[in-house]
RNA sequence: UCCCCGAUAGCUCAAUGGUAGAGCGAGCGGCUGUUAACCGCUAGGUUCUAGGUUCGAGUCCUAGUCGGGGAGCCA
């Protein structure tokens, strides 16, 4: 008798005879034909559960299994017989007991509707739920598809550091990592600074927060590279859409520009959704019934329309012909300040209604390695750098982007424009000293593309154990 | 970090400053090839924490903790 995963068991010819082994969703009775207990059993392998059909005349019924309850772990033996209602059930020959579900009444998942919030307590337990276990499913075929975009289109997968003592990375606050004695840390004097020569790395140490300025040094030499791993951001932001520990990818391409960052973005964006509209359909088809009304034909439009690229100065314009026409803003719009997420909302979700890419943004607003653009670019009003933003309705930014500055004398002039101090910067602009080449990337945050594809609202919700402000349980 | 809201049974929520209730879930019983099952009965409470006001606080005041919505930072 062979074990079978429920998605197996479910498409099983009539008359096999299976073993199931799994956590029972729900038990219902019936005094029927000498009485029988219908068992919806569950091992995360599909979105549906499995009936399993057990009789009376099981030696451990009445013992056993008319005392299961939520999530109670079986094994089950049976033959395949079709439901009448349609599609397989098991009639058990045996049901065997393994874990028995301790005082039932204070079970904290029961067969009735719970709270995210609530469940997000019991994290160790919400994935035994329908939501959770579908949320894992489209986490998992989105992960494997990142990576099957990128190795068939020739990208090498590059595994940059977790920990860096490199203090160029700017996109944030960072974790620091240390062995040295928080209580009575060396100090390079009496009263003085604390001694970080003496730290485990010889220097300060911190988790990192983008690989992108690693990733581009396999950029340059391998053309075509990616990261894919956990980023570290020590911001105190208490949003449905932040977390401490997220994961992002960032591809890296060579010989390319801006238009062919946006061009990459939009592929990679419509592959995963065909993806996950595929191969996950059971789940996808619950998320749009029960977590976002309307989800598959947000996304089946997504993929049929083309990203609507313009640039930051056009949006600007776009944004005052809106308030021109009556629409308010709670911030002003002006060329030169960053976007609002009211601003970013109103174009991707009201006025435009698809993913849009903004490219082209003020110098003073971006990062120092975004290539800076010639002068009248777009018309613009100022100085621009190739940098893009992928904002979609319901999320806001999901990809930001840029062309980097290959030219190191413009490199130069722009780290000590912003007052960097140049002495971090040696590898970086040995890059550009080296046999440099135009290049360019994006940051894609994992978890974003979560909420985007399923639909669901609080970012804590799409990864298994969310790390974020006070929240390290589990 | 800022603004607003909230915390009462396992869960979701009620309760004029005066005896803490309901629905769901759970247990027991009934009915039924059931599938968001249905009907009846029963059990279930340190009202988030620490102070304060009051004859009396779930309710009012102060502080804190945690959660939610929005903003900022960003992915």
């Amino acid at each position: 008798m062979s074990w079978l995963p429920v998605s197996a068991a479910r498409k099983a010819p009539v008359g096999s005879t299976v073993t199931v082994k799994g956590w029972v969703r729900t038990r219902r009775d019936s005094k029927a034909d000498g009485g029988l207990s219908f068992i919806a059993l569950h091992d995360g392998s599909c979105f549906d559960p499995i009936q399993v059909v057990a009789k009376a005349d099981l030696p451990n019924y009445a013992t056993e299994v008319a005392r299961l309850t939520t999530h109670c772990a079986i094994e089950a033996d049976g033959e395949i017989v079709q439901n009448p209602k349609g599609g397989n059930e098991i009639a058990a020959s045996a049901v065997r007991v393994l874990g028995l579900v301790d005082d039932p009444d204070h079970y904290p998942i029961q067969p009735k509707p719970h709270t995210m919030e609530y469940l997000r307590e019991v994290a160790h337990l919400r994935v035994r739920t329908n939501t959770f276990g579908a949320v894992a499913r489209v986490r998992h075929c989105l992960s494997m598809a990142v990576h099957r975009f990128f190795h068939e289109r020739g990208f090498f997968w590059v595994h940059t550091p977790i920990i860096t003592a490199s203090d160029c990375e700017g996109a944030g606050q960072m974790f620091r990592v240390s062995t040295l004695d928080m209580v009575n840390p060396p100090r390079q004097s009496p009263q003085g600074p604390i001694d970080y020569a003496q730290d485990f790395f010889g220097k300060e140490a911190h988790l990192t927060v983008s690989g992108q300025l690693n990733v581009e040094t396999y950029c340059c030499a391998l053309t075509n590279v990616y990261t894919f791993g956990p980023t570290f951001r020590a911001e105190n932001s208490n949003t449905s859409r932040h977390l401490a520990e997220f994961w992002m990818i960032e591809p890296e391409i060579a010989f390319a520009d801006l238009a062919a960052d946006a061009t990459l973005a939009e592929e990679f964006i419509k592959y995963l959704i065909k993806t996950v509209l595929t191969e996950r359909a059971d789940d996808m088809k619950f998320f749009d019934e029960r977590i976002e009304k309307g989800l598959l034909a947000r996304l089946q439009h997504v993929l049929d329309t083309p990203f609507r690229r313009l640039s930051y100065t056009e949006a600007i314009a776009v944004l005052e012909r809106a308030i021109a026409g009556g629409k308010k803003f709670e911030f002003p719009v002006k060329w030169g300040a960053d976007l609002q997420s009211e601003h970013e909302r109103f174009l991707t979700e009201e006025h435009f209604k698809q993913p849009v890419v903004l490219m082209n943004y003020p110098k003073q607003i971006k990062a120092f390695y975004m290539r800076l653009n010639e002068p009248g670019t777009d018309s613009a009003p100022g100085d621009t750098v190739a940098a893009m933003d992928v904002l979609v309705p319901g999320i806001g930014e999901i990809i930001g982007g840029s062309q980097r500055e290959e030219r190191l004398d413009r490199l130069d002039a722009r780290i000590a424009e912003m007052g960097l101090p140049a002495e971090n910067y040696g590898w970086y602009r040995d890059l550009r000293r080296y046999g440099t080449v135009p290049h360019a990337g994006f940051g894609l945050g994992f978890e974003r593309l979560m909420l985007f594809v399923t639909g669901m609202q609080n970012i804590r919700d799409v990864i298994p154990f969310p790390r974020a402000p006070k929240q390290a349980e589990f």
